[in-house]
DNA sequence: AGGTTGACCTGTCAGC
DNA sequence: TGCTGACAGGTCAACC
């Protein structure tokens, strides 16, 4: 679930409660994919001084040090007040400060939290230095997406899950953007005309917005830091809508598998290069 | 080198 | 009710 909206949300959700919090001590459960990189001793006493996000990865700017959480495929940070709540069987990661408990509850442990020594750091490197731009950052204009758009031969949808053009759009909402751009999900990236682009770039920058607004997408358990629901999936043009209605043009919303995700779209509106 | 596939885990749900 | 199999929001190593 948890593409760039809801890891937005999350972010906002905590960002101000554990501003300036000293880690007072780690509880780890399960492993996660990736070892944390340090000895969660180490992180004792030292302070959070700001929570950042760079794509779907929290950044929390410690003194020393950055603490890199991805929420994976069923991953959620919560963040409590209450001094010693009992952990759950899926809280793997559990960190008490001085303002109240962080933990992140992942029940596929598909998600990760890795130390980061700093932003240069090999394991930095390997995980953000990739990265694409922020669909909502000013860097990300219509010539930037259009040229590199162009050296993708791959389906559209692919090069958005990808992530090294732009971050953040996931399987929810390719779907969703491809459909505001009514561009087909298997149209080559690289034969985009330009009114397409644009239609696209347009499409990724206000789902993306609406979607924060809105709290992200809830479609099996995401809630932010507090455990607030996202109401994003409720106005889904075509995402988890197989079977029903086209919003716009009232033909069946489609299903298929592209490269081995499902693919939500609607085959009247969404077309190859279409005016 | 660019593009594709399978693996990583567990919960949920449909079908029998 | 209980079992089995298919499927799920993301990455990334290994392979064509």
């Amino acid at each position: 679930m948890p593409e760039l909206p809801e890891v937005e949300v999350t972010k906002r959700s905590f960002a101000q409660c554990i501003q300036g919090a000293v880690i007072h001590r780690i509880v780890l459960g399960k492993p996660l994919r990736r070892p944390l990189g340090i000895d969660d001793e180490q992180l004792i006493d030292l302070r959070v001084v700001g929570v950042r996000r760079r794509g779907k990865y929290l950044l929390l700017d410690l003194s020393e040090g950055i603490l890199l959480i991805h929420l994976g495929m069923s991953g959620s940070v919560s963040f409590l007040l209450t001094a010693y709540p009992d952990l759950g069987k899926h809280d793997h990661f559990a960190m008490y400060t001085s303002h109240g408990l962080l933990r992140l509850n992942d029940p596929r442990r598909f998600g990760a939290v890795v130390f980061l020594a700093s932003e240069q750091s090999p394991q930095a490197h390997q995980l953000l230095a990739h990265l694409g731009v922020e669909p909502l950052d000013d860097a990300f204009t219509v010539e930037y997406f259009a040229r590199e758009l162009a050296k993708k031969k791959m389906a559209v949808k692919s090069v958005l899950l990808m992530g090294r053009v732009v971050v953040g759009v996931g399987n929810i909402y390719a779907s969703e953007v491809l459909f505001l751009a009514k561009i087909s999900p298997w149209q080559k990236a690289c034969e985009l005309t330009l009114p397409r682009v644009q239609a696209l770039h347009a499409a990724i920058r206000s789902v993306l917005s609406r979607a924060i607004e809105v709290g992200g997408s809830t479609l099996r358990n995401f809630t932010d830091a507090h455990g607030a629901h996202g109401r994003f999936q409720q106005e889904s043009y075509v995402y988890g809508r197989a079977g029903q209605s086209c919003r716009v043009c009232g033909a069946k919303i489609q299903l298929l598998q592209q490269a081995q995700r499902s693919t939500y779209f609607c085959s009247i509106c969404q077309v190859f290069n279409g005016s």
